[in-house]
RNA sequence: GGAGGAGUGGCAGAGCGGUUGAAUGCACUGGUCUUGAAAACCAGCAUACUCGAGAGGGUAUCGGGGGUUCGAAUCCCUCCUCCUCCGCCA
């Protein structure tokens, strides 16, 4: 969420920002109505201190007068500040109705991108930031996709997962298990040796933490939500593992936190079909390993490119072939001000597959966590978050087991053999 | 799940209807003293909103929300959290 002061002090940047978002002129009077609606709430604070700043008083008053048994004349301020009261009520009930109708106002209207966003309606809009320069692995006609190659080599039973669960709900076995096990200690350590430190945090969330990242109001049908307990399944590990944060005052030299978490993912993902959610394409829970870091604000585009910079180590690592989109205006998710996408090629099925996104929220997310850091001269300023996926594993899992098959089996990537214990699946 | 108890400033801890935004101690910051440090002494030290060019003023906040009252940290209701005992349990 933007702060209505940001809004009121860089309107034109805003507006140009959101115009770059593609919003038209009927949608862009929101913000001069919200600062319309800022001014009115800050009139009507004025007025209302007034008369409560006079009830105080009087009540003081009262107080002494009984105290000097001068009752008549106490109970004569009474009735004056009953009077009063009818009119302070009155200026209460707007006061509340005007911050509630700004704080609804302001969840519509999305971060800002940053300038180095390209403009752009679509996904296909998206600009290749850079692209894979060596070829792409090219699989004779026998090859299988990954769903095909799961059940060849007793990986993953998705029948299983249907039976026990329901569709999306992959059951993974044997070396197909192993594989995944692997996949998370590798990533995890990786992290580590970057500075991050390892959060095991709960899966279910209540619902401020689910507000305070964003993931509430504008998402709540992506989400399981336990009724009886009012709580959330996490969706990804920023939401628990950022909310360590919310309400939290750093010190200027705690930069930078450095958070990393495994966590599964639950998504409802409703509304999605066909070849799209085939296999392990989009699939209703996952593994992820999430870094986040919260920045100072003059570094959190360094970190950004410090975080590209880790995962593009993974996927080296993992010897698989990955490009990386800048996402444009139209696909820049609504809480982020610039995000680059890694896909990876998935060989069997010709796709490019999404396995992580890394985003600068700035102080969007601050914002709604009241995460801030003393700066120099002891005032508070909100802190810059910023996560990504380092890495999501379901789709990892697909792309190595297509591009990897041979004759003699799927070959484990080399910086993985340690983990597995074995470099072949048979 | 049942029965009790408790939630006050960074921490500890008073206050239990009327100049209490809140005693006191510790911590912290500045100063005096000192060759330096410690000790001692003096002063300062919550947050948010708002008015004001500024100095400064106003309002709200004693776990959250609501109520009683001219007036609430103090009384009532409700929710949350923590502690103790019992039960259940990986």
């Amino acid at each position: 969420m933007l702060t209505i002061q940001a809004i009121k002090v860089e309107k034109e940047r805003v507006i140009k920002g959101l115009v770059k978002r593609g919003w038209s002129d009927e949608q862009l009077k929101i913000v001069g109505k919200v600062i319309e609606l800022d001014d009115a709430r800050r009139r009507t604070q004025t007025e209302l201190d007034q008369l409560l700043s006079e009830i105080n008083s009087i009540s003081k008053e009262i107080g002494s007068l009984f105290k000097s048994g001068k009752a008549d004349e106490a109970n004569a301020l009474k009735r004056k500040v009953a009077d009063i009261k009818a009119t302070s009520g009155e200026l209460e009930t707007r006061q509340k109705d005007l911050k509630r109708e700004i704080e609804s106002q302001l969840l519509n209207i999305p971060n800002v991108p940053h300038e180095s966003v390209p403009k752009g309606s679509s996904e296909d809009d998206n600009e290749v930031y850079q692209s894979w320069s060596g070829d792409l692995p090219q699989l004779d006609a026998s090859a299988q996709p990954h769903w095909d190659l799961a059940r060849k080599y007793n990986l993953i039973d998705f029948e299983l997962g249907t039976k026990i669960t329901g569709s999306g709900f992959p059951l993974y076995r044997g070396q197909g298990a192993r594989l995944q096990r692997a996949l998370i200690g590798f990533f995890l350590d990786e992290a580590a040796a970057a500075g991050y430190e390892e959060i095991i945090p709960p899966l279910l969330v209540n619902e401020s933490t689910a507000r305070a990242t964003g993931q509430l109001p504008d998402k709540e049908g992506q989400m399981y939500y336990m009724e009886k307990d009012d709580l959330y399944l996490i969706p990804t590990a920023e939401v628990p593992v950022t909310n360590i944060y919310r309400d939290v005052i750093i010190s200027e030299n705690d930069f930078p936190i450095k958070l990393t978490g495994h966590t599964p993912c639950f998504r409802r993902e409703a509304g999605s079909y066909g070849s799209d959610v085939k296999g392990l394409n989009r699939v209703h829970q996952f593994d992820k390993i999430e870094i986040v870091q919260i920045a100072h604000p003059d570094k959190s585009y360094e970190v950004l490119m410090e975080m590209i910079a880790h995962v593009e180590g993974l996927l080296k690592k993992l010897e698989l072939p990955y490009r990386i989109l800048r996402l444009c205006s139209g696909d820049l998710g609504f809480t982020s001000a610039l995000t680059y996408d890694f896909e990876v090629y998935s060989a069997a099925q010709k796709k490019w597959l999404e396995v992580s996104s890394v985003s600068n929220f700035e102080t969007f997310q601050s914002n709604r966590l009241k995460l801030r850091y003393k700066d120099g001269q002891g005032k508070k300023r909100l802190a810059h978050t910023l996560n990504g996926s380092a890495l999501a594993l379901a789709r990892i899992v697909a792309s190595l087991l297509e591009n990897n098959q041979t004759p003699e089996g799927i070959k484990i990537p080399e910086v993985l053999t340690s983990y597995t214990r074995f470099d072949l699946i048979k």
